[in-house]
DNA sequence: TTGTACGCGTTATCAG
DNA sequence: CTGATAACGCGTACAA
C-alpha cells in the first residue's frame, strides 16, 4: 500500500503537505502542489480512508435505514434511495442502505461504532423505538417521516394532509359523493405508520366538512388481500362509485377483485392510488391514476437537511413537508348517471 | 466517547488486557474479566470501529453493488438482499448496500479506500468493467452471475440451462407443442446479461431436440413492451399455446394484451414466468405460474464464498450453480384440444 | 496471565 | 506558505 509516507518522500515534502494538496485545506504552493501531484500520480497513491476517519473524527458516510426489509422494496423507496445517494455525493458524502432491524440495540452499535456519521431514518413510526435511542446516544439523524411529537427532530415527510384534500377534490371534481378509503391495517409492515393515520383522520373530516358519509376499509398489505377487500366494499357498500387507496399492493387485488364481480374499471367505479409509483401503478390494467410519492424530492432534502446537522449549519427542528404530485392514469372517470 | 484506556483506569488493567477480553483473543482470568467488563458497563463503553479497522486492517464490512438501481429493486433483489445480510450477520460482518454505478474508477475508490474489506457483485454482465478492474487492484470479491470466461474467479449463479429444460418439460408434459420464449431486449438495464443469453441458446437447442419450432421474442422491461409483444406473438405465431417469458415487467403487460386480444389464460394461453418472484407474480391475475428465482440461496452462498476468501479459507475459483423452483400458479393448463 | 510499546495512515496544532 | 510533531483509538508482537 502507498502511504503518504511514501508520497512525501517522492516529492521531497512533509506529509502534511501531502494532506493539503490532497484536501485542499490549505493553500499549497503551485510547484509544490505539482510536485506532490506527479508523486501521488506515480505511485498511484490512494488514501485510506479508515486513517482519514480515525483522524478526523468522521466517515463521511451515512446510513439510510430501512427496516421493512422483509418484503419488496416499492418503487418510491428506491426513487427515494437513489435520489438520497445522488444527493449525499453530491455533497461530498456516501449513503449506504444498512440493513437493521428497527431494534435499538442494533441501531446504537452502529452508530456509535463510529462508521457513519449519521443515519436517515425511513419508515418512521409514530412511537419509534429507534428514535429514543438515537436522541439518547446523541447520533445526528433526520427522519423520513415522523414520530407523534417530532418537535425538537428533524424531519421530512409527505403532507398527507394536503395531499388527502387534494385527490377528495379530484374525484368531487368528477362527480363522485360516495367515496370509500382503503388503507393498510395494523398488521402492515410499519405498525402505527403515520401518513396511514393521518389520512384517515383527515379523510373523515374532509368528508363530514362535504356533508358525505365516510366508508373506509382497511386490509393487509397483499393483492390478495386487496381482493377480500372488494368483496367487503360490496357487501357494506354497495353504492360506492370511487376508492381511495393507500395501501399499493391491496389496489392491484382491488382491481382484480372487482373485475371479476363484473365492475368494469373506470366505468362503475373509479380507484385513486395515493402514494404509489408511476411504474408499479403501470403494471396494472387499467394504469393506475394516482397521487405520487415525492420520493426524489424527500430523498434530496432529508440527506441536505442531515448534512446540515453533520456540519453543524443548523440547529435541531427543521421540518418539511410535501405533497404527492397527481398522475393520470385510466382507473378513474366521472361516475355513471 | 469512553475509551478502552478509560475502561483500563477504571478496572486498574492495561489496555490489551481490555483489548484480550473485548475480542476474546487471549485468554484472561476470570477475576480480570469481571473487572474489565464492570468498568465496560459503568462507563458505557463502546469500542470504536474505525480505529480498530486502522488497526487490524480490516472492517468486517461487506458492500453488496448493484447496479440497476434506475429502477425499482425487484423482488428477488431485496429477497437476495436480505439473505445475504442474514448470512453476513452470522458470519461476523455487515453486509451494506452500496449504491455505485457500474462505473469501474467509483467501483475502485470505494475498495482500495479500505472501508470494505471485499464486494459482492450483483447483475453481472458477460462482460464487465467492474470485474477486470476488481481483479486488478486485488479486492476480494465475488459473483452473483458470470461473466463470460469465470474460470479463477469465485461466483454464484442461476443454472439457466437445467432451468430451461425443466420448464420445456412441464409446458411439453401439460402437451403444449407450439412454446415461444419471450426474454428482455439489448437494451434493458442489465445488458448482454448471462441467464437471458444462456435461456434463449438452450431454449434454440431443447426445441430442436425436441423437433419443435422455435419462436423467439424479445421486448424492453416494462408492461408496455409486454403488452405490445402480445401483438407481436399473434401477428407472429397465432398457433401458440404457450410462453415462457424471462422478463418480469413485462410478464404482466402481456397478460393484460391477451385479455385485451380476447385470448384468455389459462385456456387459450399457458404463460410460465421464468425468474421471478412469488409475491409480485401474485400482483398479476391469474396469479402467475413461475419458476422461482433461488434469491436465499445466491444470497446466501455468495455470502459465504465471499467470506471464504476474506479468511483465507479458499483458493479463487468456487463456482455453484442453483436452478430456479418451480411455483404453482394459475397461468398454465394443458392446450385447448 | 498481564503489561509495554509500537504501528496503522491521516489530520490538527502550532511554530517557523 | 510550509513543516515538525502530537494526537486519534485500538490491535498485537514481545517481554515480563
Amino acid at each position: 500500500m502507498v502511504t503518504m509516507r511514501d508520497v512525501a518522500r517522492r516529492a521531497d515534502v512533509s506529509i502534511a503537505t501531502v494532506s493539503f494538496t490532497v484536501n485542499n485545506s490549505k493553500t499549497v504552493s503551485p510547484a509544490t502542489r505539482a510536485r506532490v501531484e506527479q508523486a501521488m500520480e506515480e505511485l498511484g497513491f490512494r488514501r485510506n480512508m479508515v486513517a482519514r476517519a480515525l483522524a478526523s473524527r468522521r466517515t463521511r458516510v451515512i446510513a439510510l435505514l430501512y427496516p421493512a426489509l422483509q418484503q419488496r422494496l416499492s418503487g418510491t423507496a428506491v426513487k427515494f434511495f437513489t435520489s438520497a445517494a445522488k444527493t449525499a455525493g453530491d455533497l461530498g458524502y456516501t449513503l449506504v442502505l444498512w440493513p437493521v432491524s428497527n431494534d435499538a440495540e442494533q441501531v446504537t452499535q452502529l452508530t456509535s461504532g463510529g462508521l457513519v456519521d449519521g443515519v436517515l431514518l425511513m419508515q418512521v413510526q409514530l412511537d419509534d423505538p429507534r428514535v429514543d435511542r438515537l436522541v439518547e446516544t446523541g447520533t445526528p439523524f433526520a427522519m423520513i417521516g415522523r414520530t407523534r411529537d417530532p418537535s425538537g427532530l428533524t424531519f421530512v415527510d409527505i403532507d398527507s394532509e394536503n395531499t388527502t384534500v387534494a385527490a377528495l377534490d379530484y374525484l368531487t371534481g368528477l362527480g363522485h359523493r360516495r367515496i370509500a378509503l382503503l388503507t393498510s391495517d395494523g398488521d402492515s409492515a410499519v405498525p402505527h405508520f403515520g401518513p396511514t393515520e393521518r389520512t384517515r383522520a383527515t379523510y373523515l373530516v374532509e368528508m363530514g366538512r362535504r356533508g358525505l358519509d365516510p366508508v373506509m376499509l382497511e386490509c393487509g398489505e397483499t393483492p390478495q388481500a386487496g381482493r377480500l377487500a372488494a368483496d367487503e366494499l360490496y357487501a357494506r357498500a354497495p353504492e360506492t362509485t370511487a376508492v381511495m387507496v393507500l395501501n399499493e399492493n391491496a389496489a392491484f387485488g382491488l382491481l382484480n377483485g372487482l373485475r371479476h364481480l363484473g365492475v368494469s374499471v373506470p366505468g362503475d367505479m373509479s380507484i385513486l392510488s395515493v402514494g404509489s409509483s408511476p411504474d408499479i401503478a403501470a403494471i396494472a390494467d387499467p394504469a393506475l391514476t394516482l397521487m405520487v410519492s415525492p420520493a426524489d424530492e424527500l430523498g434530496r432534502m432529508g440527506v441536505e437537511a442531515l448534512v446540515d446537522r453533520l456540519e453543524g449549519r443548523e440547529e435541531r427542528g427543521n421540518h418539511t413537508l410535501v405533497m404527492c404530485a397527481f398522475h393520470e392514469g385510466s382507473s378513474t372517470a366521472p361516475p355513471r348517471r
